[in-house]
DNA sequence: TATGAATGAGCATTCATTCAT
DNA sequence: TATGAATGAATGCTCATTCAT
């Protein structure tokens, strides 16, 4: 009997943190797609089909759900850059990789990428309270980027020499990219896009960092 | 229609067109301080003290003022950067020059720029009636640039030979300088943002076109 | 055609302010039987065959509806007072008058005084703040029992001699006569209402006044 | 069916009245603070620590928690009013004494006289059934006074001959009494409440019954 | 007995928009 | 040209309640 009692409440966590992964599915495309402030709880319940009460029983706030959703990229990037970073290789090539990565991320993941990068927050509340909530999972993501370059620098020579001023050079790049790819998707753009990204990420670490 | 009856024909175009730069102006601030879906028809009338239906008369639809101030948008930065190409000097230095009059232009005007190129909009509303309106007049600002780079290369030699590509690359790039510099502004960001966008550009360029 | 436009002004005005009243009279009568926290703006609505939001046309808010009522309430009430208070006469007369008036104002409209008197407020919003907003209103009512039991107190010996006190214990008095009447209408009541509201009143003022 | 299993049993009865009572004395505190309306029975439940569905276990309704404090207030009030009916001694002493109980009564359970006498019920929901709920438990409570008026008239001669008549014009000032002192605490009135509550029944007794 | 999950109905309020004037 | 009046639809969110377990 326990062992049944065990295997109908796992079964019904599962299903809930079930629940929970749909709706921040559900929320994260809308949102992508129309932008935070167009897009109201009844239209998310409607697209997984529950009712919209049922949405508060899993979040607190629609902003609730932006949050889940900013702290949920963050992870996800980090975790990508993380094995980068371990890698065993030429500085600059990795910090290449790491840059390719997150524009791979990007267009892979357009629905979290816009949601996080693209769509207007207010989630730095107050001016004075920065260092936002996003800053935290966010950082860390950044980190990465810094960490990179920093052993670029300390490896050889280079043409610049302020890490911070580098990183987000190559931060600015890199969301350029990012952005411009998933707005103006195949449609508006010519063919290589792969190629493009790559020429674009080569120059601007040529350019920075000889 | 006497003299007398076009000047005063002529007084209320005068008046008529006044109204509608006003209008245009308070929607602009209004959506860049507070975001398009945030902004009410009816606060944009209280902000030129006249009724909410007057709005109606100047302009179909709220979304036909966001149209609106994307076309001025172009045509502003279309006339700055015609003042460039215009001018005589090495290629590569009228491109950089270009380039940073680009991104000044979205950050000495960040209403206009995050209304055109970072709302989401629905003017394009069918993806297969691409080519939307906007290429019009962004098609002409895109335009100046794709020549500075012809030219640049036209110059000669230089590392890569797609026009297109590198246009693309540079335009991702400043794309991405100004985005982050407006969203990100002071508060979050570093010391000197000037400094940082020439490297950027500097290194983007270099690392293109050699 | 000034004149004409005059008229059509006026019309305009009283339709307006004839409609102002509907909503007060619904908003009234619903309060009053259902408690104000049991009535919708909706249900204000359906009731007067308009949409909710024209009643925001009219009034800022739900509280505007119940405050302009309790406003109205006091002047009603006022007004019937004055009158007594000027005439001729036996003070202690003129006081039983007056309480008789109370009491059949209430009986007669039992909505405004179920609304005003009987219904749990939140109008003196701030304990600080007290003197609240009906105080204003409501005291001036309040006032014509004062001065007429200071009348009777002045014109010979009485038993007591706190003219606040027994003010105080008359408007008590003729409170409960009418609150009760309103509540337990005659299905719960024998028969001689009007007797019993004279019976009442006539032993609370020979108590306390000799 | 052991006397173990009885114990059990009982054990269980008595944590269930014991919860009972606790939502009860729960939904009570919260009426009475906020007002029926403004109390949901999930603020119920949080207050005791249990889920909203539980309070279903012990009652149907949200009305029916309103309805049994009813029925709990009159019982209440009753006990205290019999001891004073049991005692000897003056007729008039003993009716002035039953009706400032019933003041004091309603002034010490302000939480229970409100919800019980000045809440806005619907369980007499058709006129047609009056003789109401409440009015078993209620009517006990009034004959009290019925009894002691009565009592008073045997004694002697007075003024008034109904005795009916006479009871609902003492209940009529001590709910008068009760309501406005529970509605406008401290801050608003006077000083010497409790000598106003004396005065003004003295007055009345004396008034109707010499 | 107790609960977690779920929901339909409802809330006050605001919206973009229309229409008669 | 400009507006006041009006509205249907939508907003985020809370409600009392039910049901399967």
């Amino acid at each position: 009997m326990t062992l049944f009692r065990m295997g109908v409440t796992e079964r019904k966590a599962r299903e809930k943190a079930a629940l929970r992964q749909e709706i921040l599915a559900a929320a994260r495309e809308l949102f992508a797609k129309h932008g935070y402030e167009s897009v109201s709880m009844r239209k998310i319940a409607e697209k997984i089909e529950y009712s919209p009460t049922t949405i508060y029983l899993h979040f607190h706030d629609k902003s609730e759900l932006l949050l889940e959703i900013c702290n949920e990229t963050f992870l996800l990037l980090s975790k990508k850059l993380a094995k980068v970073i371990a890698a065993e290789g030429d500085p600059v090539d990795l910090l290449k990789r790491g840059l390719r990565i997150y524009v791979d991320f990007g267009v892979n993941h357009p629905n979290h990428y816009r949601t996080t990068f693209m769509t207007p927050h207010r989630h730095y509340p107050e001016p004075e309270s920065c260092q936002n909530v996003n800053y935290g999972t966010g950082g860390q993501a950044f980190q990465y980027l810094v960490d990179a370059v920093g052993r670029v620098m300390a490896s050889g020579p280079t043409h610049q020499t302020d890490v911070m001023a580098v990183s987000n050079a190559l931060w600015m790049t890199v969301h350029g990219i990012t952005s411009l790819l998933i707005t103006h998707d195949e449609k508006i753009m010519f063919g290589d896009k792969s190629g493009l990204v790559d020429i674009t990420i080569q120059a601007a670490v040529k350019g920075l960092l000889r």
